[in-house]
Formats: structure tokens, sequence, C-alpha cells
DNA sequence: CCCTCCCTTGATTGATCATTCAACCAAGTG
DNA sequence: CACTTGGTTGAATGATCAATCAAGGGAGGG
């Protein structure tokens, strides 16, 4: 259908991203993204009105790809809902373990890096956020009869985002995985705590 | 004794502690620091010979000031040492409170801004999360016996920077303290299930 | 009074940055 | 073929940046 060639914006898009989450946004220069992708800045300025455009590119793809970049990958031979959320973390551990704990969540060191960030920067990370948030929510709300009464989805899903920002940062500036499987440990527990204890009848 | 003036090197520290937690490292310029601090540039390059010795300096400074400036004012009226762990939260709560969710941890944004920060800037921040991280083992340690037996005061504290870092990130993403509160709760409902259960024998 | 040492002054340098623009090209369309 | 439209080229622009340096100031010692 509408196959296109491998279009100049999405060639521009892609080392933007990828560059934005090696060396940050304010570090990556527009040469840099113009070298990477095979392009001129004509091009680009063609494409996006500014840098701060490009950026918002980037954000709308993650938030895009969340589902079939991140999760689908990260969940396809796993069944239990809540062993999904644990693939999911096991999945940033894997992108710091083969990047030496510098890869970490491009969102999350952008949230950082921005300061002061333009409304509809800020507002894009808060959707990528909370479009992570709400498909982690969906695995605990699957899994709700075997939490005890009390038991927020919602909260649960936020806990796990802010315990994986958390871990990915200690893992980043430890330059050692340590923190993060002691985190995600912790984050097991928690979540065991909150389980109702079965009765042990079946196979205990 | 060596009571000093206002010496120049103490204020180009203080100016770029404030800068580079306001716009982060990269984005404030040496002569951002050197109009704040009301010095030359020639001053700044006799007392250090580059921007990024003057960011060691500011971690120094942080390392330094973990206890006297952080913990002495947060733990005043605090004798419990599980309170003066959610004293602690409390008081990085305020800080974002009064800014509007913009001020955070300084170190957690550096750690995320710098991508590939030469090896001194990565100890340093390493140091000054591992500071943190042992003076709240300390209080856990103190604690110990109304944990169950398998508590790790270490590994709790780790994860409590951990959540404590998540959840500055969340709050400054969104502008609102919402995701913060329910991390913290949601950590001391992870160190309420490891308490031991008192029995239920006294004012119950 | 002079000399030395430490610190400051502030204009300057050269690099790098985001952005602009006139010219150009190629694919349609009539 | 003429003409438009959408995209590309890459040199040029002006701003800003970190860093430099020759010149000076002033306190203390002799």
């Amino acid at each position: 259908m509408s196959e296109g060639p491998p279009a100049t914006r999405d060639r521009l898009v892609y080392a933007a991203m990828t560059l934005f989450s090696e060396k940050g946004y304010g570090s990556t220069s527009v040469s840099d993204i113009l070298r990477q992708a095979g392009a001129n800045s004509g091009s680009l300025y063609h494409a996006f009105p500014t840098k701060q455009d490009l950026l918002l590119a980037v954000l709308e793809a993650y938030k895009g790809g969340i589902e079939p970049m991140l999760l689908e990958p990260a969940w396809g031979a796993v069944a239990d809902p809540v062993e999904k959320v644990f693939a999911l973390l096991d999945c940033y551990r894997n992108h710091l373990a083969v990047s030496e704990c510098t890869y970490g969540c491009p969102i999350g060191s952008l949230a950082l890096e921005l300061h002061e960030p333009d409304p509809p920067v800020r507002q894009l990370l808060a959707d990528n956020f909370e479009g992570w948030r709400r498909h982690v929510e969906a695995c605990f709300e699957q899994a709700r009869p075997r939490f005890r009464p009390g038991f927020d989805p919602a909260r649960a899903a936020s806990f796990t985002l802010t315990v994986m920002e958390g871990a990915v940062m200690q893992a980043r500036t430890y330059r050692s995985l340590d923190a993060f499987d002691q985190a995600v440990a912790s984050l097991r527990e928690y979540l065991d705590a909150m389980t109702i204890d079965h009765p042990p009848t079946e196979k205990d």
C-alpha cells in the first residue's frame, strides 16, 4: 500500500532516537544526527521546524512503540500476568547488560535531563510513562484475584515504574547490576507480601 | 582560625551547585556561573582547570554535605530509626513541593544527564549514592530487631534509594506529587510487611 | 621602597552550535 | 515540452560556548 522508501524523515527520527538515548538531547548536535541519518540540514529543517520538534517526533515514536517494540517481544513467551511484569523488568536488565550498564530507559533519561521542558515535551514524557504504567496496571488487574482485598493495581503499577527507573539509575551510576537486581528482588518481596497466602493444601 | 573571606572559589562552587541543579550541567554555561557568583572567567580558570573540575568540586561538596545539610535538619526531631527514613523522604517531598515539582535530587539528575561521564565524575556520583544509602542502612540496622529474620538492612536501604529516585523522577515529569506519595506509601507497605507481627496482646 | 606571590580582570580566540537559504533536482500533470 | 510541487543540497550566518592570556592589583616580607 503506502509502502514507502526509506523516507528521510524516518531515518532522521530513528537516528535521533538512537543518539538521544546514547548521549542525551543536549549533547547530541544536529550535525551528529545528520551524519548518522545520512541527510543534510536542509532536509531536517524541511521535515521539522526545530530540533525540539524532532524530539517530539522521537517521543511520539517511543509512545507508539511501547506495545509492538517493547511489550510484544518481552511478553511473547510469558502467560502469567505477574510474570509479565518481571519479564518486562528483565528486558531492561538485558539492555543494561549488553551495554555494560550504559543504556537504560531513554524516557527516564530525558525526563531528568530536561529540567524545564516546554509543555509539549513534558506532556509526551508523561504520556510515555502513563502508557507504560497502564500496561503494567492491566497485568496486575488481571491477577487481582490472587492479591489481598485492598490491593490497588494502579498504585502497584506506578510503584513498578518507580522501582524500574530508580534501579536503572543506580545500575548506570554504579556500572553494575547489583542494585538493579536487589531492587527487583525487593519488588517481588513486596508483591509476594500483597498476595493472598494460598491455603497450604494442594501441592505444599 | 582559618576564617576566610567570601572566597571566590566557594562562591563559584555554590553558584555552580545551584545552577547545575536548576538547569543541569550541560545547559549551564560558564558565563551563567560567573554571573551568579560575581566572578570573572580568569578567576574560575585560576581555581579550576576546567568546567568539569568545577563539577567535581560540586559533587565533593554534596558528598560532604549529606550529613550536616541534609540529614541533620531532616532528623532533628525524629527519634525512631524507621521514621527517620520517612522523614528523609519527606524532605525530598518538601523540596519538590516548594519548587512546583521541578527540584528533585541533584545527584540523580546529574547521574542520568551524564551518559558517559569521565571516571572521576561517575565515581563521585556513586560515592554520593553510597553515602546516602549507608546512612539509611544504619537506620534499618538500628531497627533490625523489629524486622523479620531474613531482613537485609543494606538491601532495604538500596531499595529506599531506588524508590526515592524513581519517585522524584515521576513527580518532576507529571508535575505532581501523586506518584511520589504513592511510591512512599508502597515503600511503607513493604517495610510493614517485613516487620514482625507484634503479638496482638497489648493494645489491640 | 621594592619585590614576590597569589589572585583578578576582561577582551579575545577558535570551535561548535542551531538555523537559514538560494539553488537545484526529479516526479507528476497538463 | 512547460510548469508545479515536494524534497534535497551544502555553504553561509550569527550566536554562544569553554578556555586563554597578557596585564594589573595588592598584601606581606625584606
